[in-house]
DNA sequence: CGTGGCATTGATGTAATTCAAAAGACGTGG
DNA sequence: CCACGTCTTTTGAATTACATCAATGCCACG
């Protein structure tokens, strides 16, 4: 078997890297909203969700925050040029932890271990998946489809397949910011989801799909009339 | 020097790949606007864009279009699951050629020779930072911050560091899908940046930056009274 | 010289933002 | 355990920005 030039859909993966590649991390950790890790950091270092969930923020010079990714067990973040765009690592819920490597390190590794540059790969092309679903996501229209391509993907990436209670660690905030909308915004989509019985919030942090058709239906961003009533 | 582990910009790019490479290389041609390559063809190939220009397209339930990504000399793209995101890729500009590499080949050739494998990784690392680029600009609020974003980051991609005269191959309902906004929209916001002389259009499908701070500015989606009149 | 696609501009409706406030969560300390 | 303050979430009303509908102008091409 070659390496793999294809990112597969991110799901629940091994969250701890080759064996050799270990030798070489540290564990971070750190409470709610603490940050973990800034732009400057990520220039030497390469970085990976152990426990928890995370979120990468970026700030524009009016204070606007952007959220670029969100982060679960496996997932990794640490390819794009630093230079680029400052973009720094926050916790979202508590006992959240983060495996630290030197990038240095990291990359003479991967000049002669092949396990390691290929393990380095697949985490590239999965965040390459991640992006590129983001990117669909905020490509659409309206605030419903948004919401609910948003709410899609976050439960097929904690637990694919089966459509149970799903956690939704971050705030309404962490939603706007991602989704770049209002949080009002988010806050009315919700209740009229959930007022149309195509979710159950459990809690206010915790959901449920109930017509997983009619959610993805609004995906689209066709008709809405179909949620009508 | 080991291998890259982090993205750089994307500037102008060897639009070869490595030698040993290019040995499985098939060149494709197309007429503008057609479609080079599908859905299920991206399954067992891997492309990269040699000549001209090219848009990833995906289209919904309901017909409406998404831009994924635009493509330059250089730049690469079959690394994302096609399962996941069905998506084609069109010829934007006339004198458009794209190599078409089997999947299958490609990764037995990263097994064994290591110079394939980075070459690969790089322009995955490429294709991150494309994609992160653009997450920053879909997330921008209006349409003035959106489309001054696009500008700039196609300037700097065509032409970095320079402000001359930049070749804008796509139409104008191009990028509106690209942005997720309307056409109109996109005519609209051109106009307003011509008029406060932030750039100039020499033709409809060329421009040149006349006030690149104020378009950074404008970027950032803060206080627009500083465009005012 | 006409035709068709692309681009711009205008008028109107609508969805999302913004401003404002109330209600609900959550922790702290009395 | 309850009272209190703070932070998050929800809901309401007013405003704004964008989408949509419609028409015109503009080239390129046959």
């Amino acid at each position: 078997m070659g390496m793999a030039v294809t990112a597969t859909r991110s799901g629940p993966r091994d969250p701890g890297g080759c064996a050799s590649m270990e030798r070489l991390r540290t564990i971070v950790r750190g409470d709610i909203d603490e940050t973990i890790c800034r732009g400057e950091e990520q220039a030497d270092h390469w970085f990976r969700v152990v426990t928890g969930a995370a979120r990468r923020c970026s700030l524009n010079a009016y204070g606007r925050r952007q959220i670029v990714d969100f982060l679960l067990p496996g997932d990794a973040f640490g390819f794009d040029a630093p230079a680029l765009h400052e973009c720094s690592a926050e916790v979202v819920c508590a006992g959240t932890t983060m495996a630290r490597y030197p990038r240095r390190g990291l990359e003479d590794l991967a000049e002669s271990d092949l396990q390691v540059s290929r393990c380095l790969c697949d985490m590239a092309l999965d965040s390459i998946a991640r992006l590129q679903t983001r990117t669909l996501i905020l490509g659409h229209g309206s605030a419903l489809a948004r919401v609910s391509a948003f709410l899609l993907d976050w439960a097929d990436r904690c637990d694919p397949g089966r459509d149970s209670a799903i956690s939704l660690p971050m705030s309404r905030y962490d939603i706007a910011d991602y989704l770049g909308i209002a949080v009002e915004t988010v806050s009315r989509t919700l209740t009229v989801l959930r007022t149309r019985h195509v979710i159950a919030l459990r809690a206010t942090r915790c959901f449920t799909i109930c017509d997983r058709e009619a959610l993805e239906l609004a995906t689209e961003g066709g008709d809405e009339s179909s949620l009508a009533n």
